[in-house]
DNA sequence: TAATGCGGGCGTA
DNA sequence: TACGCCCGCATTA
């Protein structure tokens, strides 16, 4: 088939739906068209009213993936898969980085994981977090099918995404792997309590001998609050936070409180097939876009609010295999508050996810600019708002600059 | 642990 | 009847 080259909205409209099998159909028709010419490279962002025919050998389309946070609904209809969109959680201060970027995470599909995620901290100021739900589709979120049909799947999208683009898949996930991975080295950590001990004991033991994770990828969980500064030279991924806290963020449609900013996440720039491949270009099926050095993907340059969050890919060219580990979300609730000089230190996981791979691989070691001491603060662990009880990793970069030995 | 899919059930228009 | 949504369960990674 043809994969059409054009995958932005409009040019969906063009080059997927122009195709007369693409107009005619419906989700609920009891036949869908099997003389299809040409199935569609895989829609990362749908939006708006779209429709494609996927090969049934698409692994995306076979997952039933979206960058866009989708949570199973019940149509009561086995074959018609239905998804209702989540939409992002903003950061309640709608603080932005030193570039200027806005917090826009990926929801969390799985209600218990979302209601969790709500209690955590702007990973940029720390501030409440907020889920901007999506009312796209007449007030309610938008909603994607997809139903397998002999060798297609056929994908059809109502409504549009009324709020920014969240973190996608890959981005998210790799943002917790960080996160937990920052947990594990933290000072409070009891591996590291018990290498503290045996330190004590030994009195000898090497920070390098005890951690070997953390010199063989000294970035990969704890960098300084100004590093991202350094690398965004070189980088155009968004750096760390200037924690300037806004005003709340507002809702475009005043439903839900708005960010009053230009709704560029509703734009959907075409996605490109790198022809070796097969595969379009966008931030994450192209593995190389992946890395904040190459050429930021259309989706990027659209939402230039939207957290990147980049992955360490593992030559696994399948875009949305997620390449990280276990969630690191609980970071946050475990972490000891620090009072920082300054209005705010940004948290560590976000300036090392926005580094990117490059960052990681940089070995670039700047230092903490915060002057207030630590503050204990397990008694603060609870339920209630997450400023009191939430605190990215902070003290993961106090042990990062003040090693053990 | 979270993502994902399935399906029962309920409320609303 | 369609739709949105909640919930629990099972499977998968």
């Amino acid at each position: 088939m043809l994969k059409g080259a054009n995958d932005g909205v409009m040019e969906q409209e063009d080059s997927a739906s122009q195709h007369g099998e693409m107009m005619t159909w419906d989700i609920n028709d009891i036949k869908l068209p099997q003389d299809v010419r040409q199935t569609d490279w895989f829609q990362e962002w749908p939006d708006s009213y779209v429709k494609h025919i996927y090969s049934s050998e698409d692994k995306n389309a076979q997952r039933h993936h979206s960058s866009w946070a989708m949570r199973n609904t019940n149509n009561h209809n086995s074959r018609i898969l239905k998804k209702s969109c989540l939409g992002v959680v903003v950061c309640s201060n709608d603080c932005s980085t030193l570039e200027g970027r806005k917090i826009y995470l990926r929801p969390a599909i799985c209600d218990k994981a979302r209601q969790k995620q709500q209690r955590k901290c702007c990973p940029n100021c720390n501030g409440p977090l907020r889920l901007l739900s999506c009312r796209g589709h007449g007030g309610y979120p938008v909603t994607n099918f997809w139903r397998h049909e002999g060798q297609f799947i056929f994908f059809q999208s109502k409504g549009a995404h009324d709020h920014p683009r969240p973190e996608t898949k890959l981005e998210a996930e790799a943002r917790r792997s960080i996160q937990k991975a920052q947990t594990a080295f933290s000072p409070s950590s009891p591996r590291l309590k018990r290498i503290r001990e045996i330190e004590s004991v030994t009195g000898a033991m090497s920070t390098r001998e005890a951690l070997p994770l953390l010199h063989s990828k000294p970035n990969t969980y704890v960098l300084p609050a100004n590093f991202g500064r350094h690398l965004s030279k070189s980088s155009q991924e968004p750096m760390l936070g200037s924690c300037s806290v806004q005003p709340p963020y507002q809702r475009a449609t005043g439903e839900d409180g708005g960010s009053g900013e230009a709704p560029t996440w509703s734009r959907s720039l075409p996605l490109r097939r790198t022809p070796n491949t097969g595969r379009p270009c966008s931030g994450h099926d192209n593995p190389a876009a992946n890395l904040p050095c190459a050429t930021p993907s259309p989706q990027h340059w659209a939402h230039p609010g939207t957290q990147h969050i980049l992955p360490v890919t593992k030559g696994d060219h399948d875009p949305f295999r997620p390449n990280a580990g276990p969630s690191g979300d609980e970071c946050c609730e475990e972490k000891s508050p620090l009072a920082y000089s300054g209005s705010c230190l940004p948290p560590l996981p976000y300036s090392v996810l926005r580094g990117g791979p490059c960052a990681m691989a940089s070995g670039v070691h700047h230092h903490c600019q915060f002057s207030a001491p630590l503050r204990g603060n397990k008694g603060d662990k609870g339920e209630g708002g997450c400023c009191m009880d939430l605190n990215y990793c902070n003290d993961d970069m106090i042990f990062n600059l003040y090693p053990l030995r």
